[in-house]
DNA sequence: GCCAGGATTGTGACCGGTCACATATGGGCC
DNA sequence: GGCCCATATGTGACCGGTCACAATCCTGGC
């Protein structure tokens, strides 16, 4: 077909229609798999839809239908290994529901700014998943209008920014006091913390996390070490704990964080894990392979991605398995970069 | 307005229109910017937009125009350094042109799934920019219709894959050649090559500048080593380049093969980089804070989707500005990872 | 004062689907 | 045989915009 080579217009429902020599609702009911039809007549338009390569229009779809099946994501960053993560895991999904993804990256935090890419976001029609890890996804979270079906994909559900909207979370918090935990165990007197820039004004759940096995253990509370994102901040942290010789561990918000202290402490002379302790957050990939490997906890981001997007389908959909999303426990990972503290 | 706080369906141009006593389609001159409106009518209808809060459906415009302002993004990964970036590139730069940007994964190579992706992404309407730096990109790229506009981002243009359409590249054979030369001029007899899959089945571009420097200095040209594209390949291929006493200067395909190999190497224990050098590609942003830094060659991957934007841009707005894409001189980062050999 | 012609504005059809309702068709049952 | 109802199919309007064309207004030139 098509043998002439021209660029014909794809077809519609009506051509369908007129080859199979029914009406276009028929046509209609054929693709929605409506009961009410004639097997006979049924062939003859599966047939016709074959025969014409006929694909439904999503656009005039959605325009009729109201409805979109599009997901679109509102994330800070594409690069960073949780976000991209839990975009993989989101698409994953919303490719088995044949809906499909968007992505709006809020460049700044700034209020304007996330205003407008949750109009575009909006604009785009269909739900939202937005990544509130820090003080622009927050904010994106915060400005989604009410009638816009949304999950935020946040840190803690204790008062979640976004009010009574639906979230899926990972918990950082057992996360954080696991390692911390693991840490206090091995001996040393307490553990330092350099924290990811705070997603809210209070406390993260990392560093709440972590606070309470410290309180736990009846250890000092250092103030934690305020970090970036990336190991540029680590290292600029790391600089000054490396200087404080009463340091013999250290907590880090994320594994990037970790991999800028370890630098920090190398260029100090100050051996890991022989003199002082390091342990991450995340388990990047890369994580394992670092000299030494780093300690660190993994978090299943792509899993929470799926879980984000199944709680959007259920709410856009009737056909809701709205089962609330079984938070997956972190897992301790111990390697190279934690040990003994010097005696 | 709207105070009752009802969820009030937005306000189509038709309500406009007769809240500012006109017809649809003046509204429709003014939101276009037609010039034949007198400048009464004009304010009169954008008071009436601001007042109702009027803002153009994008799915309505989409149908009745045909052209969709949409971009999709067919990657393999999003989750690797360079596909993240160029993804954030392609966001950036159509956020400039108020463009919606979607994402579809090729999660395997295999022909149906990546035709299957290929449709899907056809159907969101839109053109499609692939990226073709593997396999699963390169099958993707092919097998995209020809009436469907896109933009490959590929490794090399010389022959590129999906015949004569637009692509753009960085100059990833000028850069291995670099890195290359570098390390030869080090002092090194030879330098031997983990190659990251290659998106065809003939050498790759950075392979093929590796060869070229070699040949030039008329150094051994060594098997190029099979990796993976992560630091697990990179392990895999650096235990086998360690039992061999001759390797002194190893070139990866990228910083996580890279770090796969300083890992293997350590656990051999041969010294980086008094007994072997190692340099990378791509300079993610952890690689200057690994112990020992890591040399390796950036890459503007940002630049690389904003470039391929621009072009998907002009081939589908008559607006066009479709000067072919400045290649960014990819620069040689030399860090502590590369050194003379021993002798 | 009349008319040509540009500036303004309006009307109807259409994009490709869905939805609500109307209209055949075919059995089963009294 | 007639009636009722479930099954099968068709018709018209609509979603919210655009496009092509028609209609009206206004102004200057003769």
């Amino acid at each position: 077909m098509n043998v002439t080579g021209h660029t014909r217009r794809p077809a519609s429902i009506r051509d369908v229609a007129t080859a199979a020599g029914v009406s276009y609702q028929t046509v209609s009911r054929v693709i929605n798999g409506h009961p009410s039809v004639k097997p006979s007549t049924r062939d003859r338009v599966l047939a016709a839809i074959d025969e014409l390569g006929f694909r439904r229009n999503a656009t005039a779809l959605a325009l009729a239908s109201g409805r979109s099946r599009a997901v679109t994501v509102l994330t800070a960053n594409t690069t960073h290994y949780g976000y991209a993560s839990i975009l993989q895991g989101v698409e994953e999904a919303a490719r088995a529901a044949s809906y499909a993804v968007g992505i709006g990256v809020l460049e700044s935090a700034e209020e304007a700014a996330v205003a407008a890419q949750v109009q575009r976001a909006a604009d785009a029609g269909g739900g939202l998943i937005v990544i509130a890890y820090d003080p622009a996804g927050v904010r994106a979270l915060t400005s989604v209008p009410a009638e816009l079906p949304v999950v935020g994909v946040v840190e803690t559900p204790a008062s979640p920014p976004g009010g009574d909207r639906p979230w899926v979370w990972t918990d950082d918090r057992e996360a954080a006091y696991q390692v911390t935990r693991h840490l206090l165990s091995l001996g040393h007197e307490t553990v330092h913390y350099v924290a990811i820039p705070s997603s809210t004004r209070r406390t993260s759940a990392r560093t709440s996390g972590w606070r309470q096995a410290l309180r736990e253990a009846g250890a000092p509370e250092p103030r934690p070490v305020q970090g970036s994102w990336g190991p540029a901040g680590g290292h600029t942290a790391g600089r000054k704990l490396a200087k404080d010789p009463a340091v013999t561990a250290v907590l880090c918000g994320n594994d990037d964080l970790a991999l800028g202290v370890l630098r920090a402490l190398h260029e100090a002379g100050r051996a890991v894990p022989d003199e002082v302790s390091v342990a991450g957050f995340d388990d990047a990939p890369h994580s394992a392979y670092l000299t030494p490997s780093l300690t660190t906890v993994r978090l299943d981001f792509t899993g929470l991605g799926r879980a984000a997007f199944a709680l959007l389908h259920g709410a856009v959909e009737e056909s809701a398995q709205v089962a609330p999303h079984p938070v997956s426990v972190p897992e301790l990972v111990v390697r190279e970069t934690s040990g003994r503290p010097p005696r």
